[in-house]
DNA sequence: TTGTGTTTTATTGCCTCC
DNA sequence: GGAGGCAATAAAACACAA
Protein backbone atom coordinates (compact mmCIF):
# COMPACT_ATOMS: atom_id res chain seq x y z
CA UNK A 1 0.00 0.00 0.00
CA UNK A 2 1.54 3.34 -0.84
CA UNK A 3 2.09 5.99 1.76
CA UNK A 4 1.16 9.90 0.90
CA UNK A 5 2.64 12.99 2.45
CA UNK A 6 -0.27 15.64 2.82
CA UNK A 7 1.95 17.50 -0.34
CA UNK A 8 2.63 14.29 -2.34
CA UNK A 9 -1.13 12.90 -1.91
CA UNK A 10 -2.82 15.92 -3.30
CA UNK A 11 -1.43 15.48 -6.73
CA UNK A 12 -2.15 11.53 -6.94
CA UNK A 13 -5.89 12.02 -4.98
CA UNK A 14 -6.65 15.15 -7.83
CA UNK A 15 -6.12 12.64 -10.62
CA UNK A 16 -8.43 9.95 -9.21
CA UNK A 17 -11.73 9.45 -11.46
CA UNK A 18 -15.38 8.96 -9.97
CA UNK A 19 -16.34 5.26 -9.01
CA UNK A 20 -18.48 3.53 -12.03
CA UNK A 21 -21.64 4.15 -11.20
CA UNK A 22 -21.06 7.39 -11.83
CA UNK A 23 -19.83 6.79 -15.00
CA UNK A 24 -22.27 8.21 -17.56
CA UNK A 25 -22.06 11.30 -15.74
CA UNK A 26 -18.08 11.19 -16.14
CA UNK A 27 -18.58 10.42 -19.85
CA UNK A 28 -19.90 14.14 -20.54
CA UNK A 29 -18.75 16.09 -17.34
CA UNK A 30 -15.54 14.52 -15.94
CA UNK A 31 -15.49 14.41 -12.44
CA UNK A 32 -18.99 13.63 -10.25
CA UNK A 33 -20.43 16.51 -7.97
CA UNK A 34 -20.11 14.02 -5.20
CA UNK A 35 -16.22 13.66 -6.18
CA UNK A 36 -15.28 17.63 -6.72
CA UNK A 37 -17.06 18.61 -3.08
CA UNK A 38 -14.15 15.46 -1.96
CA UNK A 39 -11.35 17.19 -3.77
CA UNK A 40 -12.27 20.68 -2.73
CA UNK A 41 -12.14 18.91 1.33
CA UNK A 42 -8.71 18.17 0.16
CA UNK A 43 -7.95 21.48 -1.47
CA UNK A 44 -8.88 22.76 2.09
CA UNK A 45 -6.46 20.67 3.97
CA UNK A 46 -9.03 18.31 5.18
CA UNK A 47 -7.09 15.69 4.76
CA UNK A 48 -6.94 13.10 7.04
CA UNK A 49 -5.23 9.74 6.61
CA UNK A 50 -8.32 7.68 6.38
CA UNK A 51 -9.64 10.04 4.19
CA UNK A 52 -6.79 9.38 1.98
CA UNK A 53 -7.14 5.74 2.13
CA UNK A 54 -10.49 5.93 1.25
CA UNK A 55 -9.32 7.82 -1.84
CA UNK A 56 -6.26 6.82 -2.73
CA UNK A 57 -7.92 4.23 -5.02
CA UNK A 58 -7.26 4.71 -8.47
CA UNK A 59 -9.66 4.68 -11.13
CA UNK A 60 -10.08 3.83 -14.32
CA UNK A 61 -10.57 6.70 -17.62
CA UNK A 62 -13.71 6.70 -18.91
CA UNK A 63 -15.02 5.54 -22.24
CA UNK A 64 -14.92 9.40 -23.31
CA UNK A 65 -11.83 9.85 -22.24
CA UNK A 66 -10.20 6.98 -23.48
CA UNK A 67 -11.72 7.21 -27.28
CA UNK A 68 -10.14 10.62 -27.17
CA UNK A 69 -6.89 9.74 -25.86
CA UNK A 70 -6.87 6.95 -28.56
CA UNK A 71 -7.71 9.58 -31.26
CA UNK A 72 -5.14 12.25 -30.62
CA UNK A 73 -2.59 8.86 -29.79
CA UNK A 74 -3.41 8.20 -33.44
CA UNK A 75 -2.58 11.66 -34.57
CA UNK A 76 0.65 11.50 -33.03
CA UNK A 77 1.73 9.11 -29.98
CA UNK A 78 4.22 11.82 -28.82
CA UNK A 79 3.26 14.87 -26.23
CA UNK A 80 4.13 18.42 -26.86
CA UNK A 81 3.34 20.12 -23.51
CA UNK A 82 1.11 22.48 -25.01
CA UNK A 83 -1.28 19.57 -26.54
CA UNK A 84 -0.72 17.32 -22.88
CA UNK A 85 -2.33 20.43 -21.32
CA UNK A 86 -4.91 21.18 -23.63
CA UNK A 87 -5.87 17.24 -24.14
CA UNK A 88 -5.99 17.51 -20.16
CA UNK A 89 -8.24 20.41 -20.14
CA UNK A 90 -10.61 19.16 -22.12
CA UNK A 91 -11.06 15.51 -20.45
CA UNK A 92 -10.74 17.16 -17.22
CA UNK A 93 -7.58 15.16 -16.36
CA UNK A 94 -4.52 16.41 -14.93
CA UNK A 95 -1.84 16.81 -17.60
CA UNK A 96 0.39 14.50 -15.87
CA UNK A 97 -2.45 11.69 -16.35
CA UNK A 98 -2.34 12.00 -19.60
CA UNK A 99 1.81 11.74 -20.16
CA UNK A 100 1.16 8.63 -17.64
CA UNK A 101 -1.87 7.79 -20.39
CA UNK A 102 0.15 8.23 -23.45
CA UNK A 103 3.36 6.22 -21.93
CA UNK A 104 1.52 3.18 -21.19
CA UNK A 105 -0.38 3.76 -24.47
CA UNK A 106 3.24 3.71 -25.97
CA UNK A 107 4.46 0.80 -24.31
CA UNK A 108 1.54 -1.17 -25.35
CA UNK A 109 2.02 -0.43 -29.03
CA UNK A 110 5.51 -1.27 -29.03
CA UNK A 111 4.47 -4.96 -27.40
CA UNK A 112 2.23 -5.34 -30.02
CA UNK A 113 4.74 -4.75 -32.51
CA UNK A 114 7.44 -7.06 -31.10
CA UNK A 115 4.27 -9.91 -30.89
CA UNK A 116 3.59 -8.92 -34.57
CA UNK A 117 7.50 -9.21 -35.52
CA UNK A 118 7.95 -12.69 -33.83
CA UNK A 119 5.02 -14.18 -35.57
CA UNK A 120 6.83 -13.49 -38.67
CA UNK A 121 9.61 -14.60 -37.49
CA UNK A 122 8.50 -17.72 -36.33
CA UNK A 123 6.44 -18.59 -39.56
CA UNK A 124 9.67 -17.93 -41.59
CA UNK A 125 11.71 -19.72 -39.32
CA UNK A 126 8.91 -23.08 -40.01
CA UNK A 127 9.01 -22.90 -43.48
CA UNK A 128 13.26 -22.95 -43.78
CA UNK A 129 12.75 -25.79 -41.04
CA UNK A 130 10.81 -27.56 -44.09
CA UNK A 131 13.17 -26.57 -46.38
CA UNK A 132 15.69 -28.43 -44.53
CA UNK A 133 13.82 -31.41 -43.79
CA UNK A 134 12.92 -31.93 -47.50
CA UNK A 135 16.47 -31.40 -47.86
CA UNK A 136 17.79 -33.93 -45.67
CA UNK A 137 15.43 -36.45 -47.08
CA UNK A 138 16.19 -36.09 -50.23
CA UNK A 139 19.94 -36.25 -49.28
CA UNK A 140 19.35 -39.86 -47.27
CA UNK A 141 17.83 -40.81 -50.34
CA UNK A 142 20.95 -39.85 -52.88
CA UNK A 143 23.28 -41.34 -50.26
CA UNK A 144 21.30 -44.76 -50.28
CA UNK A 145 21.39 -44.58 -53.93
CA UNK A 146 24.98 -43.95 -54.05
CA UNK A 147 25.47 -47.17 -51.71
CA UNK A 148 23.52 -49.50 -53.63
CA UNK A 149 25.61 -48.44 -56.84
CA UNK A 150 28.78 -49.10 -54.97
CA UNK A 151 27.93 -52.46 -53.94
CA UNK A 152 26.15 -53.19 -57.45
CA UNK A 153 29.99 -52.13 -58.90
CA UNK A 154 32.15 -54.59 -56.42
CA UNK A 155 29.58 -57.52 -57.49
CA UNK A 156 30.19 -56.67 -60.89
CA UNK A 157 33.98 -56.07 -60.70
CA UNK A 158 34.19 -59.74 -58.64
CA UNK A 159 32.30 -60.92 -61.61
CA UNK A 160 34.82 -59.97 -64.30
CA UNK A 161 33.12 -59.01 -67.46
CA UNK A 162 29.55 -58.64 -68.32
CA UNK A 163 26.51 -60.17 -69.73
CA UNK A 164 25.98 -58.97 -73.57
CA UNK A 165 22.44 -57.32 -71.58
CA UNK A 166 24.57 -55.20 -69.47
CA UNK A 167 27.17 -54.12 -72.04
CA UNK A 168 23.95 -53.38 -74.02
CA UNK A 169 22.58 -51.33 -72.07
CA UNK A 170 25.47 -49.52 -71.13
CA UNK A 171 26.43 -48.91 -74.68
CA UNK A 172 22.72 -47.41 -75.26
CA UNK A 173 22.93 -45.11 -72.11
CA UNK A 174 26.17 -43.54 -73.28
CA UNK A 175 24.49 -42.86 -76.62
CA UNK A 176 21.47 -41.38 -74.97
CA UNK A 177 23.58 -39.14 -72.71
CA UNK A 178 26.40 -38.07 -75.33
CA UNK A 179 22.88 -36.85 -77.45
CA UNK A 180 20.87 -34.96 -74.46
CA UNK A 181 24.61 -33.57 -73.95
CA UNK A 182 24.52 -32.46 -77.65
CA UNK A 183 20.91 -30.95 -77.25
CA UNK A 184 22.16 -29.24 -73.63
CA UNK A 185 19.15 -31.51 -72.30
CA UNK A 186 21.56 -32.83 -69.56
CA UNK A 187 23.04 -31.43 -66.54
CA UNK A 188 21.08 -28.00 -67.67
CA UNK A 189 20.68 -27.22 -63.85
CA UNK A 190 21.36 -28.93 -60.49
CA UNK A 191 18.04 -29.55 -59.70
CA UNK A 192 17.35 -31.71 -62.71
CA UNK A 193 20.85 -33.64 -62.41
CA UNK A 194 20.58 -34.71 -59.00
CA UNK A 195 16.91 -35.61 -58.84
CA UNK A 196 15.94 -38.73 -57.40
CA UNK A 197 12.92 -40.61 -57.20
CA UNK A 198 12.68 -40.74 -53.56
CA UNK A 199 9.68 -42.57 -52.92
CA UNK A 200 10.80 -45.33 -55.41
CA UNK A 201 9.48 -48.91 -53.83
CA UNK A 202 12.72 -50.77 -53.00
CA UNK A 203 15.49 -48.01 -53.72
CA UNK A 204 16.61 -50.32 -56.07
CA UNK A 205 18.76 -49.39 -59.32
CA UNK A 206 15.96 -47.87 -61.63
CA UNK A 207 16.40 -45.05 -59.88
CA UNK A 208 20.07 -44.40 -60.90
CA UNK A 209 19.17 -44.33 -64.19
CA UNK A 210 19.92 -40.47 -64.13
CA UNK A 211 22.71 -38.39 -62.91
CA UNK A 212 24.63 -40.65 -60.51
CA UNK A 213 24.71 -43.62 -63.26
CA UNK A 214 25.45 -41.09 -65.96
CA UNK A 215 28.59 -39.85 -63.92
CA UNK A 216 29.47 -43.31 -63.18
CA UNK A 217 30.15 -44.54 -66.56
CA UNK A 218 30.25 -41.50 -68.74
CA UNK A 219 33.34 -40.81 -66.74
CA UNK A 220 35.35 -43.88 -65.50
CA UNK A 221 33.83 -46.33 -67.12
CA UNK A 222 34.50 -45.57 -70.71
CA UNK A 223 38.29 -44.24 -69.99
CA UNK A 224 38.99 -47.91 -70.11
CA UNK A 225 36.65 -49.46 -73.05
CA UNK A 226 38.33 -52.67 -73.19
CA UNK A 227 38.94 -53.40 -69.69
CA UNK A 228 36.33 -54.95 -66.92
CA UNK A 229 35.05 -52.35 -64.74
CA UNK A 230 37.88 -50.85 -62.31
CA UNK A 231 35.59 -49.06 -59.90
CA UNK A 232 36.96 -46.09 -58.15
CA UNK A 233 36.03 -44.66 -55.33
CA UNK A 234 33.32 -41.93 -56.16
CA UNK A 235 35.23 -38.91 -54.77
CA UNK A 236 33.25 -36.58 -56.40
CA UNK A 237 29.57 -37.41 -54.64
CA UNK A 238 31.16 -37.95 -51.56
CA UNK A 239 32.28 -34.48 -51.44
CA UNK A 240 29.11 -33.30 -52.45
CA UNK A 241 27.41 -35.01 -50.06
CA UNK A 242 29.68 -34.68 -47.21
CA UNK A 243 29.42 -30.44 -48.50
CA UNK A 244 25.46 -30.89 -48.25
CA UNK A 245 25.50 -31.99 -44.95
CA UNK A 246 27.98 -29.14 -43.58
CA UNK A 247 25.46 -26.55 -45.28
CA UNK A 248 22.81 -28.17 -43.63
CA UNK A 249 24.76 -28.23 -39.93
CA UNK A 250 23.89 -24.70 -40.63
CA UNK A 251 20.29 -25.10 -39.46
CA UNK A 252 20.87 -28.48 -38.20
CA UNK A 253 17.34 -30.39 -37.56
CA UNK A 254 18.69 -32.08 -34.85
CA UNK A 255 19.73 -28.80 -32.89
CA UNK A 256 16.90 -25.94 -34.56
CA UNK A 257 17.59 -22.55 -33.48
CA UNK A 258 16.29 -21.62 -30.47
CA UNK A 259 15.36 -18.21 -30.73
CA UNK A 260 16.62 -17.77 -27.32
CA UNK A 261 17.66 -13.99 -28.14
CA UNK A 262 13.95 -13.59 -28.36
CA UNK A 263 12.80 -16.25 -25.45
CA UNK A 264 15.37 -15.96 -22.79
CA UNK A 265 13.21 -18.72 -20.92
CA UNK A 266 14.16 -20.99 -23.42
C1' DT B 1 -18.67 -16.20 -4.25
C1' DT B 2 -14.01 -16.74 -4.82
C1' DG B 3 -9.62 -17.59 -6.79
C1' DT B 4 -6.87 -16.43 -10.62
C1' DG B 5 -5.20 -14.29 -14.71
C1' DT B 6 -5.21 -10.00 -17.44
C1' DT B 7 -5.52 -5.09 -18.18
C1' DT B 8 -5.08 -0.45 -16.80
C1' DT B 9 -3.32 3.30 -14.10
C1' DA B 10 0.44 5.03 -11.63
C1' DT B 11 5.19 5.21 -9.39
C1' DT B 12 10.14 4.81 -9.25
C1' DG B 13 14.64 5.01 -10.87
C1' DC B 14 17.67 5.60 -14.45
C1' DC B 15 19.11 7.70 -18.80
C1' DT B 16 19.47 11.24 -22.42
C1' DC B 17 19.05 15.71 -24.23
C1' DC B 18 19.05 20.61 -24.17
C1' DG C 1 19.91 20.58 -13.50
C1' DG C 2 15.29 20.06 -15.17
C1' DA C 3 12.16 17.81 -18.48
C1' DG C 4 10.77 13.95 -20.66
C1' DG C 5 11.26 9.08 -22.12
C1' DC C 6 11.59 4.26 -20.99
C1' DA C 7 11.78 -0.24 -18.31
C1' DA C 8 10.37 -2.43 -14.39
C1' DT C 9 7.12 -2.86 -11.12
C1' DA C 10 3.00 -2.20 -7.91
C1' DA C 11 -1.62 -2.25 -7.24
C1' DA C 12 -6.49 -1.50 -8.40
C1' DA C 13 -9.99 -2.87 -11.57
C1' DC C 14 -11.86 -6.13 -14.31
C1' DA C 15 -13.06 -10.75 -16.57
C1' DC C 16 -14.13 -15.29 -16.05
C1' DA C 17 -14.17 -20.11 -14.83
C1' DA C 18 -15.32 -23.35 -11.15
Amino acid sequence: MQQFSSSDSLDALISICPPKEKKDELNTHGYSEEFRVMLDRINGEDLSYETSQALEKRRRLSLYQVKELERSFEVENRLEPERKVKLAEELELQPRQVAIWFQNRRTRLKTKQLQRDFSLLKDSYDALKLDCNNLEQEKESLSSTLRELKEKLCRQSGEGNHSVEEESLISEFDTNVSDRRKTGDLFENGEKAVRVSSDSKDGSSDCISNSLADRFRDSEFREVPGKAYQPQPTRMEEQSLFSTEESCNFFSVDQAPTLHWYFPEQ
